[in-house]
DNA sequence: GACCAGGCACATC
DNA sequence: GATGTGCATGGT
């Protein structure tokens, strides 16, 4: 089985598996945005009260939230952990979608993909998977993501060695697939969802997992 | 109590 | 260029 066959098989049988996962069936845009970089190396949970306590003070949208004072901003997010950090990296996203683009996420969106990839990697703070989740998740472009998962599950099945970079592993898995949105979403999803399950840091465990048939005989699921 | 979570920037060698 | 470290909450 080539690398772009076994790609193309994981999301058949990941698919079948688990079905469709409605990853990040945002409200807004924005707010996708704003998760975006609170979920860095966080779990989505402690990401759903930040984004909970914004709404409830009213303050998700560009201009509200580059209104508030950075420790007021800071307070609001805590739950999401590293909040003094993410306030000033939500700060630096928000001094270019307002002072750049007028408070307009659509305005930014219009830039095409190579573009606006370039100017949401420039903000500090922001680095490549967030940077694609943005792309992927709120403007719709057919971005691969690629994550802490996905390495240990390609380095697992021999697609990637273990040293392999953020941009080498994405253009390993878009280039087995056609760059459809939906396909993308679903797929990033699913990967999540088998690595949450199977592929942990910890106690690595690929008893029923979908991809177990796919496994070259040996080591059993390095910890990376 | 240790370990982990949908990273990233910066210091240091 | 590679490796190490700080950032911080909440769940297992």
């Amino acid at each position: 089985m080539t690398v772009n066959e076994k790609i193309r098989a994981f999301y058949e049988a990941l698919s079948a598996s688990y079905g469709p996962q409605h990853w990040w069936p945002a409200p807004t845009p924005f707010e996708v945005c704003v998760g975006a970089i609170l979920t860095q190396n966080t779990s989505w949970g402690n990401v759903e009260r930040a984004l909970a306590n914004l709404k409830q003070a009213g303050v998700l949208s560009p201009e509200a939230l580059w209104a508030l004072p950075p420790e007021e901003l800071a307070e609001l997010i805590r739950p999401a952990g590293y909040y003094r950090l993410k306030a000033g990296r939500l700060r630096n996203f928000l001094d270019l979608v307002v002072n750049s683009y007028g408070g307009s996420l659509e305005r930014l969106f219009e830039l095409p993909t190579d573009r606006l990839r370039q100017e949401v990697l420039a903000v500090s703070g922001i680095g490549p998977e967030t940077a694609d989740s943005m792309l992927l998740y709120a403007a719709s472009r057919p971005v691969f993501v690629v994550d802490a998962y996905t390495l240990r599950i390609a380095f697992r099945h021999g697609i990637v060695d273990q040293e392999c970079d953020y941009d080498l592993l994405q253009e390993t898995f878009a280039g087995a697939l056609e760059p459809d949105v939906a396909l993308f979403n679903e797929y990033h999803g699913l990967l999540v969802q088998v690595g949450k399950l199977h592929c942990r840091k910890r106690e690595p465990s690929c008893v029923g997992c979908p991809l177990e048939r796919f496994l070259e005989p040996g080591e059993p699921c390095e910890p990376l």
